[in-house]
DNA sequence: CAACTCCTTAGCCATTTATCTAATTAGATA
DNA sequence: TATCTAATTAGATAAATGGCTAAGGAGTTG
């Protein structure tokens, strides 16, 4: 029952202050005694707040001595590639002329919900298609979800090396008895180009973008 | 503070009985005794939910004699008119090879968040370039939300109506002094074309669409 | 190892909330 | 009008949750 996962993710944005907390971070990290201190909370709070957010994947930390640094979750800050990022990520003008589009925090949110609304999808179609062992399960049918798989294979390949034509096949078949499918698909969907016999990966700007299709 | 908002939206999806309920609703309206039998809840309970989720907009109701139908919030289901639609409406074929593709309710979930959060997208653009009286204060410089705005003018044209071109600008004037760049802007974004001096609403499936963009 | 810094855990309290039962309202129908 | 049906409201209760304080790591630095 993956409902119960829904159900956390949003439990963990049903709460003012994490919110808060997000939208602090999506201006660069921090630690908790400076969280503490700007929502005016005990570092016990932020804490507490901030296991719910890791619990939800929403925020990372990293250690730096005795701080302990939270971020946002990288994966939801570089995934999208698009124009959400802009919005989200280490914005420092905070001066505007006040009026309408003040509502920059808004912005930030949407942006934010958008994108882990996208990994959230690309999380559960890896789920659905790709087995513990790491192979996939079978090609999907749907375009987006097709996208999904064959941008997670093509993120294993080395960007820049030339593979001829055997070894691609090879890489494939580790994944998929079907090389010649998925190795079409590689091409037609633009995330490798062929020269005579060889394959290499197209750089990532041209991967297609199934973040963007309805 | 339209954080409230935003927070008050999650406390709605962030439970699973409600979340059950708009995965009920994913295949059509159903009243609330159905609700509560299905659920094994008792009315008043759905009664309970139903209205939290109506202050989110989630859900609208209608009524026939005694019995109140509920039902997904038909913007969020007509909105996108996507790929996401067919995922969320009326699919009654439960019947799969119940192997990998079982997550058809996640799918679902996932369909119904994508659209409530491009609806929110959208009132939050038409928040900040509408005011009370509806007048536009200033047009979009980002694509994406002039088209919302662009989108929410050309609803209140007639389809099929003939518009010469002083009529159009009457009706532009209505919402923003600058008549001739809205003007220009419904021909360019494909929301109205031009015969001669006569202006013309397109069909709406010409009508661009924002939910795609990034 | 002693002292310091930052964070986490434990335990407590107040508030919110999901659910129920029972009573009430809204509307249809006889 | 009396009665029936479906939904809502009121009130109670138990559980979950946000916040605090105080004590306990974990890791650094003298």
């Amino acid at each position: 029952m993956q409902l119960e996962k829904v159900v956390a993710y949003h439990k963990a944005l049903a709460d003012a202050t994490r919110v808060r907390m997000l939208i602090l971070l999506a201006d660069g990290e921090l630690n908790g005694m400076t969280l503490a201190e700007r929502l005016s909370l005990t570092p016990a709070t932020i804490t507490h707040h901030a296991t719910k957010l890791r619990e939800a994947g929403l925020i990372q930390e990293r250690r730096d001595k005795n701080t302990i640094y939270f971020s946002l979750n990288n994966y939801l800050l570089h995934a999208g590639a698009g124009a959400a990022e802009e919005l989200i990520s280490r914005r420092h003008s905070h001066s505007d002329k006040g009026g309408q589009e003040m509502d920059e925090e808004g912005q930030k949110l949407q942006a934010l919900e958008q994108e882990a609304a996208k990994e959230k999808f690309r999380a559960s179609v890896l789920r659905s298609f790709i087995d513990k062992e790491g192979r996939l399960k079978s090609i999907p049918a749907q375009f987006k979800k097709k996208l999904v798989v064959l941008e997670h294979l093509a993120q294993k390949l080395e960007p820049g090396r030339a593979y001829p034509e055997k070894e691609i096949n090879e890489f494939i078949v580790q994944f998929h008895p079907d090389f010649a499918t998925l190795r079409r698909e590689f091409i037609m969907q633009q995330f490798m180009f062929r020269q005579k016999e060889v394959y290499e990966l197209n750089p990532v700007e041209m991967w297609p973008r199934w973040t963007q299709l309805s």
